[in-house]
RNA sequence: CGCGGGGUAGAGCAGCUUGGUAGCUCGUCAGGCUCAUAACCUGAAGGUCGUUGGUUCAAAUCCAGCCCCCGCACCCA
């Protein structure tokens, strides 16, 4: 009856280099989990990919001058990389933008038309001849008709905050072309009649009683408010075309608004990853299960795509009247600050994905984050307090004792394990008996920042039995009882490769490497079972070369601080 | 009465669901050790848990009111 794990992050949109926030908020910690759970010996399925349509990413191509495939391309090898640098384990990582998500969108979208949830509407919008055009809400701008404010958007006017429909704009330009040709048009769009579904979304709620608070409200929020029916269509060239037959003018050319193919995304890179593996049913084990039981679903993602996984994604698979497999519970984060203020791509503020690899080791980011990650509130980010955690958990506890230990194995006993020792000594064991099964729980719960707390006490262990036992002392007297003492140590050491594996899998694997332990070995021992003090042999041998983290200095602190402020234009 | 999040030692946080000696990290002070990347280990000082009132034998934890802080233009998660 072994259940299986799908695990998803929320999609990551195409148009640029993600910052560290959008990491933390969601595919770093589904990294961990999916992990934990591989370790743990079940069955798991990590998938996610690039969120690539929208006005968003037509503009970000246009300002790269580049046609808006060849960008979105681009940008999907550039993540791709980067996610991959940082040691994501995703089982596949895909794109909203593949034939697979066209095909299955376009049988979601038919699905809900004959089961009567989609509604047709006729709205006023502005055609645009120079650009041979509709033209969405913020492609307009004009003078606002409140304030005078001349830069005021279709939708809103930035001088005084008013909401505002494009008609009501004065003057109104293309914001592509500067075109002041502009003609009011009759345009269809499609709508998704979610009040008509919203008595089995609010049920299907009403079953998710364990999910977080700050979950629950959001949903619970966007509930009370009162659902409206929401447009699922957009005048773009770029996405997901609404075939013909359901158009009323084979003149037009819509496709679906982003907000309705970018989740279905998450079952599409499933069909992907099928047909990547060989096997291209495979993915509706995952998501139409014979028993919906047999498999749990675990989503993350940051607090303001809540709504879309908590209402509209499930209203839209409940409106299909198809198995689909729904979500079991979200992990919603808050947001990561930087230095007190928003990250910020136009200043250029904040720490991006791909620099942040150039700066440092992705482990350094893996600890730091998961260490601090916005699990009940926003938690900020500041070189300063990246270079405290670094050097004092990394670099002073586990670093430390890990040489502690290499450099006395290598000035007495030439690299050999010094003497086979089982069991190790009763109150070390059951102390690492108890944290190592804190760790484990506490992951199981998707408890990270906890977790990391937990990790780090495991390492402290390992000064602390160090320093009280005091084989360089011992060593001097009495070799065998002070091989003994350095032999514990590095059964301890092989405790730590478990379990840092979800967390910092980079740091596991060499000092699985030190060790000369299999990766493999390491990667399916379960955490909890970790504390095993009979694996290695005497005369063991093991690899001169160990774990070695740099400190980060007060002057680099400074530099770091200084370049990425934002503030700074030239940084 | 816009929405959401938060107010716990100098700083950053946990604990609150399922009330019952207030816990962790950094910093400070003292000691130990000198194997180690001036690192490690031990101990101490430091908090009326934003505020007022209620429920209770008992409230950081439950309930009500109030006060303060942060985010909500583009970008962006």
């Amino acid at each position: 009856m072994s259940q299986r794990y799908l695990v998803t992050s929320a999609l990551p949109y195409i148009n640029g280099v993600k910052h560290i926030g959008n990491l933390i908020g969601s595919m770093l910690p589904g990294d961990v989990y999916a992990r934990y759970l591989r370790q743990e010996g079940h069955e798991v399925l990590y998938v996610c990919g690039t969120d690539e349509h929208g006005t968003p990413a037509e503009l970000a191509a246009q300002e790269a001058a580049m046609p808006v495939e060849e960008y979105c391309a681009k940008m999907y090898d550039v993540q791709t990389r980067t996610y991959d640098g940082f040691g994501i384990q995703f089982d596949y990582f895909g794109r909203t933008s593949s034939p697979s998500n066209h095909e299955l969108t376009t049988m979601i979208f038919e699905h809900l038309y004959n089961n009567g949830f989609i509604e047709e509407k006729f709205i006023n919008q502005y055609y645009s001849p120079v650009d041979a055009r509709f033209l969405p809400d913020r492609y307009v701008e004009g003078t606002c008709p409140h304030c005078g404010y001349e830069k005021a958007r279709g939708d809103q006017c930035d001088g005084c905050g008013t909401l505002l429909d494009p008609e009501d704009l004065l003057n109104p330009y293309s914001v592509i072309s500067k075109s002041k040709d502009l003609v009011l048009k009759q345009t269809q769009h499609f709508f998704l009649n979610i009040p008509k579904l919203a008595p089995d979304v609010i049920a299907w709620i009403e079953q998710r009683q364990n999910w977080q608070d700050i979950v629950r409200g959001i949903a619970q929020k966007w509930i009370s408010e009162g659902l409206q029916s929401r447009c699922i269509t957009r005048d773009l060239k770029w996405g997901i075309k609404v075939p013909k037959r359901y158009q009323a003018s084979d003149a037009e050319d819509k496709v679906f608004y982003v907000w309705f193919d970018a989740p279905n995304g998450y079952v599409s890179i499933t069909m992907d990853w099928a047909i990547a593996s060989g096997d291209k049913d495979a993915w509706k084990r995952w998501w139409l299960p014979d028993n919906v039981d047999d498999v749990f679903y675990v989503e993350f993602m940051a607090k303001d795509n809540i709504p879309f996984h908590t209402i509209f994604w499930p209203a839209m698979l409940l409106g299909t009247k198809l198995p689909f497999k729904k979500v079991d519970d979200i992990k919603g984060f808050n947001w990561l600050t930087y230095d007190k203020g928003k990250f910020s791509t136009s200043q250029k503020r904040g720490v991006f994905t791909d620099k942040a690899l150039e700066l440092f080791p992705a482990d350094y980011w893996r600890y730091y984050l998961l260490a601090n990650c916005p699990e009940s509130s926003d938690s900020d980010f500041t070189f300063e307090s990246f270079a405290l955690t670094v050097n004092k958990d990394l670099a002073d506890i586990l670093g430390n004792f890990i040489n502690r230990t290499w450099v006395l194995l290598q000035k007495y006993f030439d690299m050999k394990l010094p003497a086979s020792v089982s069991p190790g000594p009763k109150e070390l064991q059951a102390k690492c008996e108890k944290i190592v099964q804190e760790i484990s729980t506490l992951l199981s719960a998707r408890k990270f920042r906890q977790a990391t707390a937990a990790l780090r006490s495991l390492w402290v262990t390992g000064n602390e039995y160090i320093t009280e036992n005091e084989p360089w002392s011992v060593l001097k007297k009495d070799t065998q009882a002070g091989g003994e003492i350095l032999s514990h140590c590095v059964h301890l050491m092989r405790v730590f490769a478990i379990a840092c594996a979800p967390f910092i899998p980079h740091t596991a694997k060499k000092i699985a490497d030190m060790l000369n332990l299999d990766w493999e070995d390491i990667t399916h021992t379960p955490i909890a079972k970790a504390v095993s003090f009979y694996r290695l042999k005497q005369g063991h041998v093991l690899r001169a070369e160990a774990v070695v983290f740099a400190k980060i200095d007060a002057a680099q602190v400074e530099a770091l601080t200084i370049q990425y402020d934002g503030n700074h234009a030239d940084s």
